[in-house]
DNA sequence: CTGAAAGCGCTTACAG
DNA sequence: CTGAAAGCGCTTACAG
């Protein structure tokens, strides 16, 4: 390779890693012989010699602490922001709990296997940032701190507040003023903050906030349950819901009563996951702003392992989700609104 | 570490990689040690001089050929099959073409960023696996060679014939004579398997199998159209569905002419995704051995890389999916029924 | 059965 | 601005 280029195997590695100290004309020869060549440097071999393996260590499926893993299209996107910095990602497994996974960070980090980890499914007493942080490892969460709202860490959240707003102006600036809200219950995690979010934008607008509700659990028959009875108590024109789950479950119980969903009842579910494609009609939801939940987490693991990044984040953002239009909400033409 | 033992590095790379070099006490004194300082090797150093990664490359998410992807249970299980070898799993990716799958492979496989590649979704014409075999790449499949059943490279199946045969069973033995078909169509892959499945089982026991369907897609939607045909001209009393979607279609359409599903109406899908949980009732379904997929394919690529395996599986596999009874099949009691 | 030597393929200081 | 030397932390032959 050096030979055919006629310079010094050093000149190569300047010419990948620090162009900026070979002049024009020697770099422009070195770059025609590697790409003539096909040259792509060992992997294990730079790894080795510059204390980096260009991998970042993430964990996927449910966890103890929630039903909401890390969904294939998030870890799609982790894929794709990490290879704009030459990355790759790992997969560590999916463990049950905290100290399940602080065990795998414990001997990939030892093991020297990556440069960082991506956190995800935070929660209240989560052992896994201070462990991070005590052993030095880059990292960043998705998900904010929650009951430790000064951790140092690097964080993105999305906005659950301002997402069940975004559903509200929707539903009321169609004419709804009978707006429920459904929840999953209280938790401090994301369901609390969107009831909030139901519970102001009612408020501001001077409209009856006391139609909710609590369903037993994320399902769609404890949100089948606890929708018949709101239905019934409250006769709603509209309802909010905290998750796609829930939604469906009041699509059922709608369906069951006679109640035409899109027409006289309109409801919105939230997360946009598949489930809100498979109800009929199609679910209003909210889309979580995966690609720029990956490019935060994975820039930050970058900069945190000691590599510039061109645009770099701030420490911690709160990214606003999408309201997508669909039949629920009697949406003819389907179209996303931005916040 | 090696002084700590009282014996040289070579030795503590023997108690490591060949134990059976040295003598029980020896290797018992070493073995304290490393517990003792929490001793593990680093990766790139291994790496560089075993010329071996331990890591497998894999591509998520939808292709261009199918709808199904590598779904994260399938993917939490290769996880766990490759760390009983002590390998790891590196995400390449979604590309929607067999094209950018191969510029992937190409891209770690000279880096030397891994030592083999699992392939899934497997199709009529793919170009992966015979580049794959041109440059020595270690690989296995998860689908059989559509269109090539010679190549000679690993794969394994599920059974899509069995399947449905196990569902024809189940209803048969249930009483059920009237059973229905609702596939999406003609393909080579899965769907005619278990069309095929159905036919046999139906002909095998004397039950008229002309009624059957074809929606135009493998959606919710498309599976309720078709459905309300197949319902009105064979007044089936149990439907066999080539998958969880079309089965929910099913149930739509049986809800909406107010046909009891359970009881009025059997209905079974296929592939027990999270969909098969959401309907009302549960949708009866066919599990895919997705803990012995991953054993497999990653036995094969370990092999392949030059290590060996304790219990080598054979070259090619047909593994049998699991009938999971719920309430669309009038189960009272949930279960499983092995074949 | 155990140890001293060589070397995996790069990058990182450091001379020229 | 470019090149010769050293070394990253292991494992793999090969001597003793």
């Amino acid at each position: 390779m050096a030979a055919h280029a006629g310079v010094s195997r050093q000149t190569v590695s300047n010419a990948l890693n620090a162009p900026q100290r070979l002049t024009a004309p020697t770099l422009a020869r070195v770059r025609a012989a590697i790409d003539e060549l096909g040259y792509v440097p060992d992997e294990a071999a730079r790894a080795l010699t510059s204390r980096r393996t260009r991998l970042i260590g993430i964990h996927i499926g449910p966890t103890a602490h929630s039903h909401a893993s890390t969904p294939e299209p998030l870890l799609a996107e982790f894929v794709r922001a990490a290879a704009r910095h030459g990355f790759r990602l790992v997969v560590l497994g999916s463990f049950g709990d905290d100290a399940g996974q602080i065990a795998a960070f414990d001997d990939v980090w030892r093991r020297r296997a990556v440069d960082g980890v991506i956190l995800t499914d935070t929660h209240t007493d989560d052992a896994r940032p201070a462990w991070l942080r005590e052993r030095g490892v880059p990292f960043a969460a998705f998900g904010r701190p929650w009951g430790a709202p000064d951790s140092p860490h690097p964080w993105i959240d999305v906005d659950g507040h301002g997402g069940a707003w975004l559903a509200v102006d929707h539903l009321a600036s169609s004419g709804h003023s009978r707006i429920a809200f459904l929840g999953w219950g209280h938790d401090e995690a994301g369901g609390d903050d969107r009831e909030r979010g139901w519970l102001e934008a009612m408020t501001t607008r001077g409209l009856d906030a006391r139609p909710h509700a609590h369903a037993s659990g994320d399902t769609v028959v404890a949100g089948a349950e606890r929708a018949a009875e709101l239905l019934e108590r409250w006769r709603p024109t509209a309802v909010v819901c905290a998750s796609d789950t829930l939604a469906a479950g009041v699509v059922r119980a709608a369906d069951r009563r006679g109640i035409a969903v899109g027409s006289d009842l309109a409801v919105t579910g939230y997360d946009d996951s598949p489930l809100a494609r498979l109800t009929h009609p199609e679910l209003t939801s909210l889309t979580q702003p995966f690609a720029a939940v990956a490019d935060f987490l994975v820039d930050h693991v970058v900069m945190a392992s000691g590599i510039e990044v061109p645009d770099p984040p701030p420490r911690t953002r709160v990214a606003e989700p999408t309201l997508v239009v669909r039949g629920s909400t009697g949406g003819v033409r389907a179209g996303a609104l931005s916040f």
